[in-house]
DNA sequence: ACGTTTTCGTGACTAAGTCACAGACGATCG
DNA sequence: CGATCGTCTGTGACTTAGTCACGAAAACGT
């Protein structure tokens, strides 16, 4: 982790939510939270390792997930510009530790505001209180709609909607088999079935680790379908 | 909904984290929170209907709930006596709306406590801070749990978990197939048939709308196996 | 006692996950 | 260039979970 120019409050702007902060409170800010880089592939909070800052993700994404001992993994929610990484203060509270991990999955950039600054201006700007509070309930909502997608729909439409949100804009996406039932919380065999059958009907072309888009259309009528 | 004694913060007994609160905290839920008792099945938040009120359960259990447009269910989590109902205050916040509600499953009394005390408390009172975040990382933990169940967990063994958690100190309980397949985020035919397995294998005995646990032993084996 | 509603049982089928293994691709290195 | 190795993908056979369409049995009200 580096550090880079503190004092400085002007990633500021990447947070709308935070611009109605009064003078004193982005100085606050200015003054105590640090501008940290990131390489990929990082572990910032894993189960047993107290996370003792607020982060706000300037750049990059930051993956939340799941793992069971069995090796399955299930993709939680990505957390990326102009996001915080709320769960990191939410470990540290929960006294009965779960398992959720965080990842960069790019090289990331991110603001870190030390807790003490936090809890100060959780203790005076209730503008800042209502940024936490809403980013709190996004992740809730996420944890909702994961529960609900893995409880209640098929695994054929969820892969779909992967596909669709992973997919550049040229169509294509660098995934392996497995990194893609890792996102759903399924198992390569049954994901590589269904990229063959997406396959068969004209849908998508295949190649390893990779996947283009071919009848994105298609593709969305699945991801809509109940 | 009726209202109760207010001006009277007796209640606040039931809250070991709020009995640190300072007096002029106290004297403000004295003074603002009103005391509620609701009929059991009474719905408390639903989607698309505002929850003003940050609510405090004194007695009785509510039942957090998702809904699937197919009429299948499954239980979140319950928030009993001396617990908040925290996603009240996080529906509020969320702008894409989703589909949780909140149920009593008893008759319940709670404190109710109006939003403006709410902010108020929020803004002069760290142990009030503490209070709403540890109740907000607690319901995530929730949240977390349920998410790996569903995803990596087979049925028999939560299936077996549920009939101990719910199960009295007669080692009864009442419910219907369909009452633990809405547990459980499942459907009736499949829970009928672990049950009769469980009864086969002498663990259990079923009668309609109730259960006897027969082999606790064999149970817990089942709910710890991985 | 009778019909009604709710709960439960069951067979036949589809979907998803498990297990074991084989083949295929691509990078690297003599 | 061809051999080698690690990773990725394909596949069959099987178990577990969910769907659909019934029908039977138990409680309930009148």
């Amino acid at each position: 982790m580096q550090e880079a120019a503190a004092n400085d409050a002007s990633w500021l702007g990447r947070f709308p939510e935070l611009a109605v902060l009064s003078q004193d409170d982005r100085d606050l800010l200015g003054e105590r939270a640090m501008v940290v880089s990131l390489p990929a592939g990082q572990t910032i909070f894993a189960p047993g390792r107290p996370a003792e800052q607020f982060l706000l993700v300037l750049d990059g994404t930051v993956r939340v997930q799941q793992s069971a001992a069995s090796g399955r993994e299930i993709v939680l929610y990505r957390v990326s510009s102009g996001e915080s990484c709320i769960l990191t203060t939410a470990c540290l509270l929960s006294e009965d530790s779960y398992y959720a991990e965080g990842l960069t999955e790019t090289p990331v950039t991110a603001v870190a505001v030390p807790r003490a600054a936090f809890d100060a201006l959780m203790a005076r700007s209730s503008q800042f209180r209502q940024f936490v509070f809403s980013n709190y309930a996004q992740r809730i909502a996420d944890l909702l709609h994961v529960v609900e997608e893995v409880a209640f729909e098929r695994i054929d439409k969820r892969l779909a909607q992967r596909l669709l949100e992973r997919a550049g804009e040229n169509g294509e996406l660098n995934a392996t088999h497995q990194d893609l039932a890792s996102e759903l919380g399924s198992v390569r065999e049954v994901i590589s079935r269904h990229l063959k059958e997406f396959q068969r009907r004209g849908w998508i072309d295949l190649s390893r680790g990779r996947i283009a888009l071919v009848e994105r259309a298609a593709l969305s009528r699945l991801a809509a379908s109940d």
